[in-house]
DNA sequence: ATTATAATTCGCCAAATGACGAAATGTCAA
DNA sequence: TTGACATTTCGTCATTTGGCGAATTATAAT
């Protein structure tokens, strides 16, 4: 029950829920995250730190930047079949599609971004 | 989104994940719902207001009753879909399981009480 | 008609939630 | 080493949420 309760609860915000469709698109790491959303990365991160300890969400930590994923398959059951109900739900939404224009635009500029960073080495 | 949002959130809370896991097994009235949770009619109220704004669950008024039971063919894919999501992640939930054995002692109990108020006309 | 029962609505309170900025942590660049 | 950047943690605040009891509505029993 505690275990369905954090998916529940980790599912029932508007920000959450836009995340997990953000990162249908593959993982993202919280600047592009924290762009898309357009809040403060302290919120965006606690986001993050709810969705994780609920299991929807994986981290993986690339030196300076932290990336998330959608949790895939060596996930419980009940997380995946959350996933596929949530992703299910969400597809075709307005506001979702919005995002995922906007998210290209991101990923692009965001890419551009780190390379002019990395590109100085 | 909205309406997902709503689904989710109905989802959301301990109580209400009990009264689906008790809707399961066929419709309840109030009554035997309160009996059930130890709440307050009142609380009860609200939580089944909650969950049938969220579509997941339907009422029918018999006489001085109210009946609940979870939505059925009729209701939007969204719908059915959370539902079969959520009673899957119940199944099996050592709580949800005591819930059941308390509720049968609960249907037997209010079915005589109905008896004694209607056997009297 | 009056009383009793089932359910809901309303107003209140304590606890949980989502937002922010400031401060802390960890990593890379100069 | 010093400074900059990405992220997280902490403290604070306004809003939402879940609980209750009292009052209300609707229906049935006396």
């Amino acid at each position: 029950m505690d275990e369905t309760l954090l998916i529940t609860k980790a599912l029932s915000d508007r920000t959450r829920l836009r995340i997990i469709a953000a990162l249908s698109g593959g993982e993202l790491c919280v600047c592009q995250v924290v762009e898309l959303l357009g809040l403060a990365p302290s919120t965006v991160s606690k986001h993050l730190h709810i969705l994780s300890g609920s299991g929807l969400i994986r981290s993986r930590k690339d030196t300076r930047w932290v990336y998330y994923r959608l949790a895939g398959r060596s996930s419980p059951k009940k997380v995946s079949s959350a996933l596929r109900w949530v992703q299910g739900a969400l597809t075709g939404d307005r506001s979702i599609l919005e995002d995922s224009k906007a998210l290209k635009k991101i990923t692009r500029v965001s890419k551009e971004a780190l390379c002019r960073a990395q590109g100085k080495r």
